[in-house]
RNA sequence: GACCCUAUGGUCUAGCGGUUAGGACACCUCCCUUUCACGGAGGUAGCCCGGGUUCGAUUCCCGGUAGGGUCGCCA
């Protein structure tokens, strides 16, 4: 039989990095196997669930590519769905878990107690055959030495989660549940429950979980824990998706950029690492520039039009062809997307604020006449591309007897308003020969030339 | 508190009963260069501690320590 393996996240109104995560490894190892990826809402908790909160989930896994099998269509929890097995929001299946409550009642398996029902938990440990952990033996805790019961039915008749996830599993006929390892502990009142319906419990594959920075857990709160925030931040799906890949999970050989076909291809549970990691947000963002580098011009016309729209500048004003020549001075110079109004917004704005320390050591008053013999030498250019202008200010510089670097960056500046940023003499092609004086012209009555 | 998992540079990791302990990110130096980025060449930095087993432990076993997890009528 061909592995199913499921995501089953609860409906919280975002997607923790990790749960991201193990999204990807169940979904890498279905697609490795030839298996099925099933997507199951656990939203039991009708108190806190709602259809944005299943949104978040469903865009989130869209956005890392990350398709599923069998599962919602929409985050409608009776809306349209995909696969044999639905309901595939536990909202939608009472009636089994009711069954089974009733089921597990008559053959003493579970009682009654204060309203509520409680699961008659075997006394012993149990032992759980991890395909990542190795073998591990639960003993009762002191706390369940005096009470090892647990409820599966609360007084109100809602299901408890260990009761929801345990039946669904076994009526979707999941054959593996790789989940986080916060779930190993858990384990044995699971195998305890398939035991009782008298079915074998799912291969385990408990996986490492993803810790801050500094080591401390990560939760809610922390920067970086919702996958929302990378694609806020102008990040590319397929670099969180193989940074992913890398946490808890190795490829063995020292590869680190990979393909997602190569990745399927060599994923498997074995390679798994036993111990928590770190996110390194550094490492992250190395290849995001990596794979924003290499993309293809359509894709990263398209992210940068977006970029600056969501900075509230409108490049649609600009003729298209403008708009690509500017671009293209870009790429391969930044790497998140959400910088990318910053580095370039001069292109499209032609207010230009000069940084107040960058313009106090760049307009200094022997720049003024350099810069102004530059002027003049632009201007004389019948051609502006940018191999004249590279031409003329080079001349220029040798006729002032300096290097071409002490013309290069009081112009960067003036027409940029940035210290760095793209190739000059292309930038000045782009901008043109009009805005490119007129910028210079306007820079040269900055107050700094005056001072000293 | 009890129970469970884990432990290789700052971070992600490879590795092994005998290795000059390998790679990547980050960091530092130099080169390239119109800035930045890229690229190239170097560099700093690691087997948590203590006992065993063994001719020999980073590697195997035990203990400790540290980090993480679980013990809900949350999921």
């Amino acid at each position: 039989m061909k592995p199913r393996v499921r995501f089953a996240p609860s409906p919280t109104g975002y997607l923790h990095i990790g749960g991201a995560r193990t999204a990807l490894f169940n979904w890498l190892y279905a697609r490795h196997t030839g298996g099925t990826f099933i997507l199951r809402i656990e939203d039991t908790d009708a108190a806190r669930n709602s259809q944005e909160a299943v949104d978040v989930i469903l865009n989130g896994l869209r956005w890392l590519g990350l398709d599923w099998d069998e599962g919602p269509l929409t985050g409608d929890a009776t809306g349209a769905s995909k696969g044999e097995r639905g309901p595939y929001f536990q909202s939608q299946r009472k009636e089994n878990y009711q069954r089974r409550v009733v089921a597990l009642l008559s053959r003493g398996l579970a009682y009654e107690h204060e309203g509520a029902v409680k699961f008659k938990m075997q006394r012993e440990p149990v032992t759980i055959h991890d395909l990542v952990v190795g073998d591990v033996v639960r003993k009762l805790t002191d706390r369940e030495e005096v009470d090892p019961d647990f409820v599966i039915l609360r007084s109100d008749g809602q299901p408890v989660f260990h009761l929801v996830n345990v039946i669904d599993d076994l009526e979707m006929d999941i054959t593996h549940v790789i989940r986080g390892e916060d779930h190993l502990s858990n384990t044995a009142k699971h195998i305890a429950l398939f035991q009782a319906f008298g079915v074998k419990p799912p291969h385990y594959a408990h996986i490492p979980l993803i810790l801050n920075g500094d080591g401390s857990k990560m939760s809610k709160r922390d920067k970086g824990a919702s996958l929302t925030s990378y694609l806020d931040d102008g990040f590319l799906p397929e670099a969180v998706v193989n940074y992913l890949c890398l946490l808890g999970w190795s490829p063995k050989d020292n590869r680190e950029k990979m393909s997602l076909a190569e990745t399927i291809e060599r994923f498997d549970l074995p390679q798994i690492l036993r111990h928590n990691a770190r996110f390194d947000y550094e490492k992250l963002l190395w290849l995001q520039g990596e794979y924003a580098r290499e993309l293809a011009d359509d894709r990263f016309y398209e992210l940068a039009v977006h970029a600056f729209a969501k900075a509230g500048i409108d490049t649609n004003k600009f003729p298209l062809a403008y708009v690509k020549a500017a671009l293209d001075t870009c790429k391969g110079k930044f790497k998140l997307f959400s910088e990318l109004p910053a580095y370039a917004g001069f292109y499209f704005r032609d207010e230009i604020i000069y940084n107040a320390d960058d313009a106090k050591k760049v307009f200094v008053p022997e720049n003024k006449p350099r810069l102004e013999k530059l002027r003049d030498a632009f201007a004389a250019l019948n051609t502006f591309d940018a191999a004249s202008i590279e031409l003329a200010l080079k001349e220029t510089a040798k006729q002032l007897g300096g290097k071409p670097g002490v013309l290069i960056h009081p112009c960067r500046l003036a027409v940029t308003g940035n210290p760095n940023g793209p190739s000059l003499y292309h930038l000045l092609e782009v901008l043109g020969k009009e805005k490119s004086l007129a910028r210079i012209e306007r820079a040269l009555g900055n107050s700094q030339f005056a001072v000293n």
